[in-house]
DNA sequence: TATGAATGAGTGTTCATTCAT
DNA sequence: AATGAATGAACACTCATTCAT
């Protein structure tokens, strides 16, 4: 009925508060040096209200995470979506994901710190590295696509892949660290054009 | 005397296993799960020890940090003293990187994970800052000989040294994560031609 | 509601057992060789459990001691109310004083063994100190409205509450030291008559 | 022969400035608060050097505590050699005792603070214990010859002691604690007199 | 369902003491 | 005799998690 409905979007909006909550301090303070109570506070509910809606702490990092790169490959995959040329593909991706960190400092510095974080319980460790091999494996996928033409091996995409991923995400959290900034013009051209720069004469 | 000689070298030597047994611990299991006294524990000393030669666990990051981007930093000069072309040294910088992190997964990891903890002591933070800095300003430096033909701004430049140490430490980070191996040949090599195939046309 | 009620007061009473634990251990034992730990166990609750109630160690001790100088100052102000003369007035306070603390041993050590904790934080330091004056400016404010004929300065005036206070306390944590018992009949007239005894012609 | 001589002489001044130090910093920052590093550091010896001379930490604060109270004996002594009446005597045991701890702040807090220490080891608070029943001996003894004529038990005259040191010491700490000055004139006079005003007339 | 009091394992750090030199 | 590096027991305090209401 009507009532269980309510109680069940308020829910909902609650495990969001909470969500966001954690994302904002994770991203300010680090994982580790947020507590639950902190994010609950932040989130205007009880301490044990957390438990009700993420069995720990790991689990709400697993869900940013998980929603993150659903967010980040959505953006992406709209972006290439009927995109003609091969090489306009790539480069629609590229500028994809600096448009997407650029909007989402947050979860850059999320899926950064994250990465920094081997072990956890094993368990917890797997699950975490799968996310990134989803996004790694999303970017193959789509490099596969373009360069169908000319025959990579399967290792030579996914080394391609993480190529892009570590440039967008490393050069993005340097000029983070740094407290530059990158504002006005797209990402992709400043920053692709200058690093290539030294390299490209090389590969031609 | 020459027992004073006898006993600084053991010193130095006990502060040296402390310093390894932390590298390969904070980079095996994450420096947040890390404690004090499996740190002791593997260098084999008693955990009073640790902080006769280090005020404080922060203390100790800060060294590895230090001394790490000080290796680095070296075998760079050394690669790419006495190079005459502006490009040539360019790719030998890249190719140092790439060298080193190879050689030093440990490192490479650490310098990650550090770079994802803000907040420690405000005081602690910016000492850690200042050690990505100084890698930044040497990349700078570096291409600022290479390129004086073309008259890039400053910021550019520390843009492009941001953008090539992201690549390096984001691509191989990433690597990492996936457990792929890197193999034989030259990782500029690979990385580099690979990762540029979608954008060099481009900024041709 | 009833239930919120009811929760408070089980609070109230855990804070409670928390308190009187931690101040018969710290008479007995002594507050450095107190451990919070076994504060709790006297009072039958978890470690944790301690800094729901007080923020920290120091935190108890200002607790304790801001409660028993109330006590202290309540029995004094009790007895002394409505007492015609001066010179009873003072009788009375002293008096007080001395059946307070007969009651009172362990806050009788407590005062005195914080007396001797001058350090601590600075910030605590000054709380404690406040809880002193406190009482020494009850005691000269009672003087001065004995004495009102006399003309006293106000320093003189501080200077008699220090004697006041200095006697009884100090009187009496001799007697605890030795292990002398102070039997029956008013502490006040056993100890003044005789301490005076030696003094008393001199000022006539 | 002589060398053995000038070594036992350099030793003695050693353990002198060891025990001098450790004195000055027990009064400035609490025995608690006061490492044996810090004593040695004072000291300008190295930390072994200090169980070289004394066996422990607690083993200083004894020394410090028998060599103060013998000072303050001695003085007492001193001052009340050869004088005939029986109340002058006991003016003057008060006096001296004034006497010596407005020169003495530092044996004052240290005795304060001792006294706060019932637990230590067994052993220890024996011994600590022992030292203040000297004191109040040597008070008695003193008592019993100037109040031979009247016939008090030596339950009384221990009372008595102890009223005479408690007031001493009580009052002394108090002025300290409170930041006052006491300066000029005999500390005996302003004290005693003020103190006794309120309750002179009713002993008489 | 929401709450927050209770919990206790775990951590960084201190410091008196020992002992090889 | 003097030293100071090494030691490890001890301690205050934190925080994720549980559970009674």
């Amino acid at each position: 009925m009507a009532v269980e409905r309510r109680v069940e979007r308020r829910m909902a909006a609650t495990r969001e508060r909470l969500a966001s909550a954690a994302l904002a301090l994770f991203t300010k303070q680090g994982i580790y040096d947020t507590t639950v109570e902190e994010v609950t506070e932040a989130a205007d509910v009880g301490k044990g209200t957390f438990y009700q809606h993420f069995p720990s702490k790991t689990a709400i990092i697993r869900h940013l995470l998980h929603e993150g790169f659903d967010e980040l490959l959505n953006q992406c995959r709209r972006e290439v979506r009927s995109v003609a040329t091969a090489r306009e593909r790539v480069e629609r991706l590229l500028g994809a994901q600096f448009r997407f960190f650029g909007k989402r400092r947050d979860l850059l510095i999320l899926f950064h710190q994250v990465r920094g974080l081997i072990k956890l319980q094993p368990k917890d460790a797997r699950f975490l590295q799968k996310e990134y091999e989803r996004y790694i494996h999303f970017l193959a996928t789509e490099l596969t696509t373009s360069f169908e033409g000319r025959r990579y091996t399967e290792e030579t995409i996914r080394q391609m892949a993480c190529a892009m991923a570590g440039f967008v995400t490393g050069y993005l959290s340097y000029l983070v660290i740094l407290g530059l900034k990158t504002d006005r013009a797209t990402e992709l051209d400043i920053s692709t054009r200058i690093f290539l720069e030294g390299v490209v004469e090389r590969t031609q």
